[in-house]
DNA sequence: CATCCTTCCGAAAAGGTTTTCGAGAGGAAG
DNA sequence: CTTCCTCTCGAAAACCTTTTCGGAAGGATG
């Protein structure tokens, strides 16, 4: 900066002046100092600026699994919403789901003097870790939560999908193609969006007046939904399943195949995520599809906002999910 | 930092030395100097340090398009050796896959001062604007290549599977099984696994001397997958198919699905990357595993030892492939 | 002509750490 | 007892910006 300075003929405050916009300058000393710039191939050091203003234009992302569909595309949603508002992104993935990991990354990206955090890692039990790691903390980092658990935590800010009104969603499709219950493979329970999509399931049942099965536990993954898919075929009275994503309705859908009931003929089933591969599935799933990219935008507006007003704001933001219809559902053949 | 050490009644020089693992401290003086760490919930400042070692501790990760499976794994396997290894990872998504993107991503990414950069970006084009913005430069910041054309760029490390080999495996597979030839869906020809996935078909036909037919242009994508499979269909004379990748191969699957030709009774399918749905298809998909994890380890390894040495250092790092043979592939049925 | 205001730019401090140099204390060797 | 060495720690400079304050130049006003 000091040879910029020194090649425009001015001091090197004028200089910062130029880089940022400061509105108290000759046009004509700017048009110097930004040629001489560039014949230096000037490259300001973040992290003096830093130093200076206190303000890193870092935003942290925690994670967790970024092979799950769902948080893979967050994580470019969310990279792509930074870029335009100016931040860059640093991520920190947490080990595994519990406490130590997660406060981990938390720290992690802390100590790297991140101004915002946005957490994609939703295990229920982390979020007490969060709450004395983040919460409590003076500086109070502005947070918000990808799905988290608005009962647990009702003072971190959150965006998602409505979980409960996709689940809805797709059990009253299946309802209304004549099903007598929907069974439901569920997502592990530490993960807010399993426990809402469970609980609409559910609701939806309970207010058809229809009976709640026992749901099956799954882990997100392909082949937790074929074994939940076996257990399911072999019982001749299933005729509808709601998977919790689309993976392991994959694993439901093979599991069906095997034990030679027809989809949708005999059973049908409906997923979660309406990943890019739905509609070449066999047959093309019914699913649920959530908007990731504008989730990503909404949660990286909602932790800018924070930052510029200094303080954390709470409340959720929900989106509204589609249901899209495929080949995986038909009506009931009596 | 003054305050602590103030409280630990020492000068703050001596806190740094306790900070950075200095020998020379009594160890009595290290533990008043940890307590009153404790005691004050001292967080190091980043900032300041980078400014003094000029070290920033972070390494930059270019990232395409992270929807797709093995960039999206690479993320964090790459994450996770950069914890290991003492870094930061920062990341920087190029919109586009062209000169003017990438090297924005790489601009924004020096501008951060990273230490050095990965790049999953692999557009053959886009190195052009490496060798302008990046390995021109004075500073010149290592880095490491997944999956780059070493031809186009010989001066840059790469780490990457040995795609011409795993294509080689999957053709000589179908060919082991009696098939005339094989087709192939290829990726999009930016990406060098694509043109070398292409390659290694077309060496394992011509050394069987059997004919190689027009390959397919694909985008990744299941649905372009689709779309070549819809063409392939059409052709009676098509017993044998090798896709690019996993997802393109799902909706190969799908269209001889739907156009009635049996997998693989009449025709054999083999994918590549071992996607974790890969075994719950219907078929099971016959395909190549690609070790994702190691090869994330592998290309941190690389970088960290280019920061280490200072030094650029050059050469290809290969990992073998494996094939995995499940039931999308059977001998041709004279 | 004197005074005041505006516009533009330089001087200097501040931000928190690392690092080099030097000094003091204590012990060992002559 | 003197000298020298080692161990431990403090003083001060350096890293590169931003920001506040003040000053100089020029024009407008009384």
């Amino acid at each position: 900066m000091r040879d910029v300075a020194h090649l425009a003929g001015v001091s090197h405050q004028t200089v910062s002046r130029v880089v940022n916009d400061h509105p108290s300058v000759r046009s004509e000393t700017r048009a110097r100092v930004l040629a001489a710039m560039r014949a230096l191939d000037y490259q300001p050091n973040v992290a003096a600026r830093t130093l200076a203003t206190n303000r890193s234009q870092t935003v942290g992302l925690v994670t967790f699994d970024t092979t799950l569909f769902g948080p893979s595309f967050m994580v470019h949603a969310i990279e792509r919403a930074a870029r335009e508002a100016g931040y860059f992104v640093s991520i920190a993935s947490a080990r595994e789901l519990n406490v130590p990991s997660v406060s981990e990354a938390i720290r992690r990206l802390r100590e790297q003097a991140v101004e915002g955090i946005i957490t994609l890692a939703p295990v229920a039990a982390a979020w007490t870790a969060l709450g004395r790691s983040l919460l409590d903390v003076p500086a109070h980092v502005p947070i918000v939560g990808m799905g988290i658990d608005v009962h647990a935590m009702p003072e971190v800010p959150m965006v998602a999908v409505d979980n409960a009104a996709g689940a809805g969603l797709a059990t009253r499709h299946l309802i209304a193609l004549g099903h007598r219950t929907v069974h439901h493979v569920a997502g592990p329970p530490e993960w807010p969006e399993a426990r809402e999509r469970l609980a609409g399931w559910q609701a939806a049942l309970t207010d058809a007046g229809l009976p709640v099965p026992t749901p099956l536990p799954g882990d997100w993954s392909a082949r937790s939904g074929y074994a939940a898919g076996r257990a399911l075929a072999a019982d001749p009275s299933v005729t509808a399943v709601f998977c919790g994503n689309d993976q392991m309705a994959i694993g439901v859908l093979r599991a069906m195949h095997e034990t030679g009931r027809a989809v949708p003929g005999e059973v049908s089933i409906v997923g979660f995520d309406d990943m890019p591969e739905a509609p070449y599935l066999q047959p093309p799933l019914t699913t649920v599809r959530q908007d990731f990219a504008e989730l990503g935008r909404r949660s990286m507006h909602l932790l800018v906002t924070q930052i510029a007003a200094g303080v954390r704001q709470t409340g959720q933001h929900r989106s509204a999910p589609d249901l899209v219809v495929r080949d995986s559902t038909s009506a009931l053949a009596i």
